[in-house]
RNA sequence: GCCCAUGUAGCUCAGCUGGUAGAGCACAUUCUUGGUAAGAAUGGGGUCCUCGGUUCAAAUCCGAGCAUGGGCUCCA
């Protein structure tokens, strides 16, 4: 269901009812309450108040049973419209109601009020509502969550206390509904990385700051190699760049003005101000200014996995979803005005590409256009947008436009990609800029000898290594494909006198780059099976006993619990290199 | 940054109205050498997040700070 049918459908109505019904309850059991607003979301509803004190858990579970009782009162919603003066006395008690009306007659003098009424409650509200509260399955409902939030979200306003709630069209729904929030559970990438023993945070040391263990880099390496060759392949070279730049550097690319609050303090280094950088962008500007650039040298396509450090404020760290520290994917292209259309598809398909290795089929593309408040030639705005339009065309994915929403420096893509789950991740941004050539005073000589401004286009494709690395983990529950997992095979020696040919066996699988550990623990074969498969989400496990080491097989499990047999390790490694060169997820 | 909640062993958690700590998993040792999802016994391991306050006595109550979580906000 997209978000237009959504806005049309039953659920949305009933979910919106439910936001009434329990506004209903909470101003019964605090006739003092101020209403805010209550609309419905993906999911369910919530609905804003100002209360006396704050709400429990208890309370919650009060309001939710006395939501139930009212539901089967089968209340009618009616609705009636009124003009502002009445609409202004039936609202007296309600502030932010008030507010409302007085922003909606700022918009529209003439505008006329609709309410709806439900029982005891009186909402001003556009609607559309259900005909009576028994279209609401009593049993279909649940409040989820106290959460704070600010009215019209403005930090500087009053801070409400929002109810999240869910609501679906049945019973069943609902416990599907609940049964997929386990399973987002399961796979919270925070969980698995501690119990996999592949990232861990360190409060002592710094929030927000991810510190990779051996299996966890293995992986990174992996990544890392798979996307240096592919930049090779692509078209790209590299470039390192430093990590932290005078004060000048700063105040060239506008840093300092517009971003200065996500950047970390300035360190004092023999009298200068030098700033951990945020972005890698600037550097890269300095290397393409250390030479003259010829029309004959473009396009230039940079790639660095450059490390930068942003000040996130304290309250929206979040595992490795959002953190303070972080290597970008990045490159930077540099290009005639001649050739942004073909950048732009060629960034666009390598991008597609990429992001399909990893697994990913599903991606939605969202095209930002030119705001407002814009720097930059409206003709290179329109020439920029129209050959990102074209590339997405040209690829055949699902797009939205968001018309006026791209950055002040330019046009931009993003890709987002759906996940096992069917939730969307944005990953990929390709964005112009149309600032930093200027700020910067970037050029390059054309045919007719003069100097021409290079359009300049930031590329990063998945994002950051580690909220990348934080997404796949949840992708997949911790069960990489084979390509990916840091432990390949695991050797399960069935009794100690099978240890050593297990060692053998790792032995040679090293030697023919599979990853692969020997199980010399005293537990049982079960228990190391249970290991290996649960806790470690090996692909394969070799068992090795009396049978196989005179044979000079193994016996394959994988994770599924297939049994593939007992089969020679000149065959197990052909057919694990195959897998692995297919990336195959088995 | 703001609101609310939480912070006890490496991990997951218990510890009622204050009387200086427990379980399971993990780890170590020993026994067991087992053929596809947990063999058994014994043992080691804790500044109860930090600082301050109340009290004869604080993991427990209060305050502040830090961190984590649910959100809000921000992301040129």
């Amino acid at each position: 269901m997209n978000s237009s049918e959504y806005h049309e459908s039953h659920l949305y109505k009933v979910r919106h009812s439910a936001a009434h019904i329990m506004a209903e309850a909470v101003l019964e059991k605090f006739p003092e309450g101020k209403v805010a607003i209550g609309p419905p979301i993906e999911n369910g509803f919530y609905y804003d108040f100002e209360l006396p004190r704050s709400l429990t858990e208890d309370d919650l579970a009060e309001i939710e049973g006395r939501m139930r009782e009212l539901i089967k009162e089968k209340q009618s919603f009616v609705r009636e419209e009124l003009d502002a003066a009445a609409a202004q006395e039936l609202f007296a008690a309600q502030p932010y109601k008030l507010e409302m009306i007085a922003d909606l007659l700022g918009a529209d003098p003439e505008t006329t009020f609709s309410i709806y009424r439900s029982g005891a409650f009186v909402d001003l509200c556009r609607g559309p509502h259900v005909e009576n509260s028994r279209e609401i399955s009593p049993q279909a409902v649940k409040l989820m969550s106290v959460a704070g939030a600010y009215w019209r979200g403005d930090e500087k306003r009053p801070m409400l206390q929002r109810i999240y709630g869910t609501a679906w069209e049945s019973p069943k729904e609902l416990r599907k509904h609940l049964h997929w929030l386990e399973e987002v559970k399961k796979r919270d990438h925070r969980k698995i990385i501690t119990q996999m023993d592949l990232i861990s945070f360190h409060e002592e040391a710094g929030p927000g700051m991810a510190y990779w263990h051996p299996k966890g880099a293995m992986m990174r390496k992996i990544i890392e190699d798979f996307w240096r060759d592919r930049h090779i392949e692509g078209g790209y070279d590299f470039v390192h760049t430093p990590h932290i730049g005078k004060a000048w550097l700063w105040e060239t690319s506008g840093h300092l003005d517009f971003y200065r609050e996500s950047m970390y303090a300035p360190m004092d280094v023999d009298g200068q101000d030098y700033y951990l950088k945020p972005m890698n962008c600037p550097f890269h500007i300095l290397i393409y200014k250390s030479s003259l650039r010829s029309y004959r040298d473009l396009p230039l396509r940079w790639a660095e996995l450059g490390t930068v450090y942003r000040y996130e404020k304290s309250g929206v760290l979040h595992g490795l979803l959002r953190v303070r520290g972080f290597t970008q994917d990045d490159a930077h292209i540099f290009c005639t005005p001649e050739q942004i259309e073909g950048e732009v598809l060629r960034v666009l398909k390598f991008s597609l590409a990429l992001l399909r290795a990893f697994g990913f089929e599903e991606i939605q593309a969202y095209l930002a256009t030119r705001p407002e408040k814009a720097v930059g030639e409206p003709a290179r705005w329109e020439q920029a947008q129209a050959s990102l339009l074209r590339a997405i065309q040209a690829e055949g994915i699902g797009y939205e436009l968001d018309e006026g929403g791209g950055a002040f420096y330019g046009p931009k893509i993003d890709l987002k990609v759906r996940d096992a789950l069917g939730r969307y991740w944005q990953l990929t941004t390709i964005q112009f800029d149309f600032n930093l050539p200027e700020r910067f005073d970037m050029t390059f000589a054309g045919e007719d000898g003069h100097a021409h401004r290079p359009y300049m286009v930031h590329r990063a494709l998945l994002g950051s290594l580690e909220r990348f690395f934080g997404i796949l983990v949840e992708h997949y529950g911790g069960a990489f494909p084979v390509w990916l997992a840091p432990e390949q095979a695991r050797l399960i020696p069935i009794a100690d006198r099978h240890i050593e040919y297990a060692r053998q066996v790792e032995e040679q699988l090293r030697q023919a780059h599979i990853r692969a550990k020997t199980d010399a623990s005293s537990s049982r074969m079960g228990a190391k099976i249970r290991q290996a498969k649960v806790n470690d989400k090996i692909p394969y496990m070799l068992v090795v006993g009396d049978r196989e080491a005179e044979t000079g097989t193994v016996a394959v499990r994988l994770r599924s619990g297939k049994q593939l047999g007992a089969i020679t390790v000149a065959e197990f490694i052909a057919h694990a290199t195959q897998a692995i060169k297919e990336r195959a997820l088995e």
